[in-house]
DNA sequence: CGGGTGCCTTGACCCAGATCAATCCGCCCG
DNA sequence: CGGGCGGATTGATCTGGGTCAAGGCACCCG
């Protein structure tokens, strides 16, 4: 309800919020790392607020006051040349840390695919935190090892992968994040998961390097090929997980 | 002279090393991050090695056993698909960590570009001085939020821009890296500015997501509209920095 | 000093994916 | 129920950069 920032990105901000003991996200984020019994000094400097849909919640380019962490909803992150191409950098989910930037202002955009949920926590509080809770920052450590991995990965699929490999990629690493646990119900079929997409074929698109043309023929080809099935545009099945997987890694 | 390891990527090996108190690279490493005092701590962990130009010294998907700092020459950081395609992830130089990787195996390959020097450490002894220098653990989260923002843009470069822009933009980079300091000897005419390329063409086309063809004919190219002069392969003078940053941020 | 080897450059041609242009489809709202 | 709207799909065509194919050039080594 009242707007936080001159510039109103924020929805509705409630303080203080749920407190982080209660927090469902809190078991696939960062603030994991500490032990329960801390969790009221995280709460304390931690703000909750909602973003509706579509919403630009960080601002490529402006000042860095915050870090965020994802507790509902889905957002893309993003940068943008001057002419309006546009590179989405990743999809931040629950659990998702954002704004582990150097500089003083961020680095790439987010909007909110979907209504979100999010945890804000000032840059300046944050860094008592993490002098506090050493295990804190161990634990972004390994977030940002991760993400840097990941990063490469996606630099070897943008640079030196087919439209055919990148989609297939997306779709098999978006079926593996919905259930990181190996026997997860969702999983047990193997074949015949269903992928939600909650985002557009020019989300896709820009994601991979390729127009909404490209995402769209190459997806419907997959489905005329039985690798996949698309009961509705934001949402895919797999038929054939080994076919899609061996194409993602380029093996033709 | 004694191979370390079964898969001999070490040329040399010294123990125990220069000690880090009078380490050159120091002051662009990590390790500047701890006291003078502690640098003893750090040595007797560290093993300092030569490896020669061409030398694979991690290979995807081995064993991480240790991590890395380059104190002298440069290598390429790549990953490679099953045919063969490569992508370079970056170029490692002077004072650059290495090896901060999840999961127990390397994501990315490393070969020296020139003759280098490198420092090693074993995983789990780091972690010990991690423990005992959270100062150490700080700057290596900086040093990856900062790599993070970097391969950030390199996605945006290889996602959407063209191969004018890709080379402007490296160039521009390359350039910018030799001297960060504002007023460094090298960078007083800002023009004119020598730009050495350790590289091969085929290595910046591996990074740029292009082909040597591609790589050649924009550089030659470039000097046709007198943005840069090329004196000889393995180095360029950058002639029209304004020109090329423009053409790096796409501004057309 | 000559021949070889590994880049690098240049030219001719091709094609995966971009661009341009209609539809189509699901959904909302009056 | 109809019409409008924001995606998504599909078709036709174009093109930036890839591929294939010759040389060229620098450097090394015998």
């Amino acid at each position: 309800m009242t707007p936080i920032r001159a510039r109103s990105t924020v929805v509705e901000a409630i303080r203080p919020p749920e407190p982080c003991v209660a927090c469902e996200a809190r078991v696939c984020s960062v603030c994991n790392a500490l032990h329960p019994s801390d969790l009221d000094r995280l709460s304390a400097v931690a703000t909750s607020f909602g973003v509706e849909s579509g919403r630009t919640f960080i601002e490529e380019g402006a000042l860095a006051e915050f870090f965020f962490n994802v507790t509902a909803g889905t957002a893309k992150l993003f940068k943008l040349l001057p002419d309006g191409r546009r590179q989405i950098t990743g999809f931040a989910s629950v659990g998702t840390f954002l704004g582990l930037a150097v500089s003083t202002t961020y680095s790439f955009g987010a909007e909110a695919l979907e209504p979100m949920r999010i945890c804000r926590f000032q840059r300046a509080r944050m860094r008592d935190l993490l002098d506090e809770f050493p295990v804190l920052e161990r634990k972004l450590l390994e977030v940002a090892a991760a993400e840097l991995v990941a990063a490469q990965e996606q630099m070897l699929l943008l640079g030196r992968k087919t439209a055919r490999e990148r989609l297939a990629s997306f779709l098999v690493a978006r079926a593996a994040s919905l259930c990181p646990l190996p026997d997860c119900n969702n999983r047990r079929p193997r074949n015949q998961q269903r992928v939600p997409l909650p985002m557009t074929r020019g989300d896709i698109a820009d994601y991979l390097g390729l127009t909404i043309e490209t995402v769209s023929r190459t997806l419907t080809r997959f489905r005329a090929e039985g690798m996949i099935d698309i009961p509705n545009a934001s949402e895919i099945v797999i038929q054939a997980r080994e076919a899609l997987e061996s194409l993602a890694t380029g093996l033709r």
